[in-house]
RNA sequence: GGCGACGUGGCCAAGUGGAUAAGGCACGGGUCUGCAAAACCCUGACCAUCGGUUCAAAUCCGAUCGUCGCCUCCA
């Protein structure tokens, strides 16, 4: 039995074979570091995570390469607006994606390569390229010579005739096509730049994937992730790029996640509508949005709303309680339960297989592992002592390990009484507040309808000498609030 | 306009040709005998609409309606 991915380029579900037996190389597109991430990029990264965790529990030493894009027209600008230095603005930002993904529990990439220090093996490319007729440098721009690559469309599967129709009007006549893409980009006086044979420039912003690629993996990788929405053009002119390049295949597999929605529409700036990651986690927990990630499949939208949070969060303490130790007192189940109770310790494992070798069907796991609580909870009614419970609940606490959910480390609940009295009294102040919380507290603003219910509560926290300085997390008598 | 995805019970969501359509949340009933919570047990859908293929369709094909994404920076 092996793994099923499905695969954009070929748009079907095909056994995974890796180049080399038992490794995954696996490339993620990460973010431009302009500006905080937001719960969109959370979605996308927890998807290659999920997807990470889950090779390895099948066997795979998976290498995962997850880039920062720190030099880009967008860093410029904002560094100019704000008059900072672009690459301490890409700095403190990659610093605040690196925390945002510690605190989703992500685990780190095996490599974090930067454009910025990718220049060399970038010009490289270009250089190649050029020389092989697949691109033409123009007033110290380099192109990419789209018509030459007779394949070029097949990741997104469209053909260039069909795009000519929707090229914008103001495209670049200098340009041999107006869908050529840019290598290498000419500096302006003042912006970031780096000499090169065709003048003081910067790369474009697809070249660099191709070289990251080719730096750390070589000519050919495993597995290409990423957002839908990079399909195209950045895959496609990344494929293009990299096998002009290289002759050979650039990835053998290209999977992308569905994108994250609030209200129906995809999260963006010009629609006003971001919740960053920190907003988020600062009203909910990590695994619940990891839930929900967990909960549908990872290439359909997500719709996000307080409703589904919700949700998960109940369901997540419906899990967590299959953890809970055995009932005071008990004399042992009967052997019909214990029967019982193994067997579907058996099934869940073997069908959480099952659903997450079909193209990572974590909701269908998901499923299985809730069987496995209920028949838990059954058993530990019948009388389970402790010893009885631990095949069953280490079997649940593995599997949730896997979906890199952190309940599973966190000790189990000793009997749901265990609460200190004063910050049982802080839950129920914080639930209170929450209820009076009235309307959308997502929305075209933001950072004026977050959290209003969450603001008053600290300020009774600080009224109790509690400090919960927002920059830098939450005080650890928080981690105990349910949220 | 071009390319693509999706539409399953009140909500979220698996299942993509065949035996009773997973699971979670919410609701209702019960174990419960002060109340409440937890846990346990029980309870609900013929799968957007129409037509077709088939011995057999939520699952394949076509049409219609609706939602969303990409085609410009985007996870």
């Amino acid at each position: 039995m092996a793994i099923r991915i499905y695969n954009t380029l070929t748009r079907k579900k095909e056994p995974l074979e890796t180049l080399t037996p038992n490794v995954v190389t696996m490339y993620v597109c990460g973010p431009t570091v302009y500006n905080k991430a937001h719960i969109g990029h959370a979605m996308s990264a927890l998807v290659f995570d999920i997807l990470r965790r889950y090779m390895a529990y099948r066997g795979y030493e998976v290498q995962l390469a997850m880039n920062y894009t720190d030099v880009d027209d967008k860093i410029i600008q904002r560094a100019n607006e704000m008059q900072v230095d672009p690459f301490a603005l890409a700095e403190g930002y990659i610093e605040d994606y690196r925390k945002n993904l510690a605190d989703l529990n992500i685990e780190p990439a095996t490599y974090n390569p930067r454009a910025s220090h990718e220049i060399e093996q970038i010009i490289d490319m270009v250089q190649t390229l050029i020389d092989k007729g697949m691109a033409y440098p123009m007033d110290g721009d380099v192109y990419y010579r789209v018509r030459k690559k007779a394949d070029y469309g097949k990741l997104s599967g469209r053909n260039l005739d069909d795009m000519r129709a929707g090229v914008r009007k103001d495209a670049d006549d200098r340009k041999e096509d107006p869908l050529d893409f840019a290598l290498w980009k000419s500096a302006k006086p003042g912006e970031p730049a780096w000499e090169s044979p065709w003048g003081k420039g910067r790369p474009g912003w697809h070249i660099e994937c191709s070289a990251m690629n080719q730096h750390y993996f070589g000519t050919t990788i495993d597995i290409h992730g990423g957002g839908n929405d990079l399909i195209f053009p950045h895959h496609e002119n990344e494929i293009a790029q990299s096998e002009s390049y290289s002759g050979e295949p650039f990835a053998r597999y290209w999977v992308h996640n569905g994108m994250l929605q609030l209200r129906g529409e995809k999260m963006s700036k010009s629609l006003g509508n971001i919740i960053s990651i920190d907003e988020f986690l600062q009203l909910h927990s990590a695994d619940s949005f990891r839930y929900l990630v967990l909960n549908s499949a990872y290439r359909n939208p997500i719709v996000f709303s307080p409703d589904v949070i919700e949700q998960a969060e109940k369901a997540l303490d419906r899990l967590k309680s299959g953890l809970r130790p055995a009932l005071p007192g008990v004399h042992g189940a009967s052997d019909e339960v214990l029967q019982a109770l193994e067997a579907q310790r058996v099934a869940t494992k073997d069908g959480f297989i099952t659903c997450m070798d079909d193209d990572f069907n974590s909701a269908g796991a998901l499923g299985h592992l809730f069987e496995l609580v209920r028949l838990i909870n059954h058993s530990r009614d019948q009388n389970a002592s402790e010893e009885q419970l631990k095949p069953a609940q280490d079997q649940l606490r593995e599997l949730l390990q896997v979906f890199g959910l952190m309940m599973a480390e966190e000790a189990a609940d000793q009997g749901g009484q265990s609460a200190d009295p004063f910050i049982q009294m802080l839950i129920d102040l914080r639930l209170e507040l929450r209820k009076q919380r009235t309307g959308r507290w997502f929305g075209a603003r933001p950072a004026e309808s977050t959290g209003r219910d969450f603001g008053r509560f600290r300020e009774v926290l600080l009224a109790l000498g509690i400090d919960s300085d927002e920059k830098n997390g939450l005080p650890a008598v928080m981690r105990h609030l349910k949220f």
